[in-house]
DNA sequence: GTATTAATGGAAAACGATTTCCGTAAGAAC
DNA sequence: GTTCTTACGGAAATCGTTTTCCATTAATAC
């Protein structure tokens, strides 16, 4: 492979001068800077990132690390969304992003983590599907040794920035809708994970509107699992006149466990996964636009390693209602 | 951080001591080899791999190349599934991915993309989802630059691998049981995309079997879209009483049609992806294990990497009927 | 024409490993 | 006790950049 030496030697210059060029220094005259480039574009020469790295202390290497909470198709959906967001923007910015899933390093402890992001010459991580539980993170966080961008929870400090929806506020945008649609009084909420903090936002949500409309409020614990679902909606669906859920999966268990009893009841999920569309039934949802949320992602971890401080990003939502001639390709 | 001087000074030994140690040389003694590892783990010292490799001229670095196909979520449940199935298997193997789309490198020139992966350092690549089209990999694989694990596709010399699943025989299989078991004569074909390899397998397949059996058979291309699919069964599914699909969702799109024109037909389909289980007819599939399709593409780049040479990797396909109750979580 | 300053390019150290080559000490043979 | 091997450990070069510092040249002012 052609080095920076070839390039010097080629062009008549110092190696120094080469790097300068480059590197977009100032004190190289417009005829150099020509020269070296017409060599560098001649020779097709590409800077060694190895090399480059190790002189300079910088490298362009980001982590997204995955929490997959489930092997369903719904998480894979989500999960794919975020890796193709994020890796084509890093692309743009010129950085380059390696994915790792937390169940890869959750027996390592936190001194090894670091260890293994630093060796690897990593300087940013972004982090999505995290929980409370996750001490890990907080220790990556709290290592000061790299930049990190969380997604859907709300850390924050001077090298930490989040990025997510309102999920408060999408929780009560879409549940007013299907109850207001539907002229509810009783509603029945299939909330998600203990420990998350989605969870406890869309909790929030849900709980602010039915005491601002006084509404009667039944919420059930429903793990994020489509069968647990169903059957918190087989067991309390008939006593109220809305199923509204904190995810589209339980969105999907709740509509079969209505199908299967026979009865009517608005339903509504959160995430706006493709799957809703083959359901065949129409359900309002919140769309989170999992790509745009990965892109703002990668583009403010590229502004904190820039030397921005870290900052809360609210991305937008949008209410709909999944049919399958929209989604059919 | 901490570097091998700092180990080297601790230990009380030369750099080139520490060195051998780490890297399993036979010439130092077993006293030395464990007072070196003791203080290796007491200051928890990881090699840094950028020096590494510039030294070295090795890296573990590879890269997975993805084409994304439709932004529908079968591709991203297929797509997610190989990206698990290679990350995981990767860092096993001390191995780090990074994931590349085509799009991001289809308006790049050859000497462009191998200029590009080879500064980063990567040293293999595994393809995932090209056709004949896609000119940038054989040249990747011409320039003898990198090792490389195709998968669906026949690709095999000195530094190249193929993994896949015999198509041929998985759609031979996966057709004669549906045809068994309802005793069709006349087949109704929705096949792929006309270049790839995987179409031509499956097509080949089909039409061995039906030559075999003398089942009339009648082939439309599909192009791998649902609503292809749909159109298609409209239009030919009266006259024929059986539908084989090259894909699942080809096959969801068939089964749609054939539910509006309120006929029956036995539908098989072919990937064994989760929404099958979200239409609510049963359907035959064949069902590619793309998480292990992936750790063993990952693999046999490893072997090659160590100076294996090319092979062809088949991997084993099962026949399903996907239930919704075995599915739910 | 000389002195001063600014602009430019080059030499060399540094980054953190690997690896070759060589010197020394320990062990074996006599 | 001397010589010859062998095993082991250390010094130093190397990988391909970046970056600091210094030397040279050109430009400007007087």
């Amino acid at each position: 492979m052609v080095s920076i030496k070839d390039v010097a030697k080629e062009a008549g210059v110092a190696i120094s001068t080469v790097s300068k060029v480059l590197n977009n220094y100032p004190n190289v005259s417009e005829k150099t800077r020509k020269k070296v480039m017409d060599v560098v574009d001649q020779l097709g020469f590409v800077p060694n990132a190895m090399a480059a790295s190790l002189s300079s202390k910088k490298t362009g290497r980001v982590a997204l690390l995955i929490r997959l909470n489930l092997s369903t198709q719904a998480s894979d959906e989500i999960s794919m969304q975020y890796i193709t967001g994020a890796v084509q923007r890093a692309k743009e910015l010129q950085l380059d992003v390696i994915t790792v899933f937390t169940s890869m390093i959750e027996d390592m402890t936190a001194a090894e983590v670091t260890n293994y992001f630093e060796s690897q010459g990593i300087k940013g991580i972004i982090v999505y599907g995290m929980t409370t539980r996750d001490k890990i993170v907080k220790k990556l966080i709290d290592s000061g040794n790299f930049k990190m961008v969380v997604i859907d929870a709300p850390m924050v400090n001077r090298t930490t920035s989040s990025v997510s929806i309102d999920h408060k506020k999408a929780q009560i945008d879409i549940a007013r809708k299907t109850i207001q649609e539907n002229k509810c009084k009783k509603i029945l909420y299939i909330a998600g994970e203990d420990d998350g903090y989605v969870t406890a936002e869309r909790l929030e949500g849900i709980r602010e509107l039915c005491a601002e409309e006084k509404l009667k409020l039944t919420v059930r614990k429903g793990h994020f699992s489509e069968l647990r679902a169903r059957e918190i909606t087989m067991r309390y669906a008939k006593s109220n006149d809305c199923v509204v859920c904190a995810s589209d999966l339980m969105a999907i268990g709740a509509m079969k466990a209505l199908i299967d009893m026979d009865i009517f009841r608005p339903v509504c999920g959160f995430d706006g996964i493709i799957l809703m569309g083959y359901v065949g039934k129409q359900m309002n949802t919140v769309r989170q636009d999992f790509v745009k949320i990965s892109e703002e992602a990668v583009e403010e971890l590229g502004r904190l390693m820039q030397g921005q401080e870290g900052r809360r990003v609210l991305m937008p939502h949008t209410l709909v209602r999944i049919r399958y001639e929209d989604i059919i390709i």
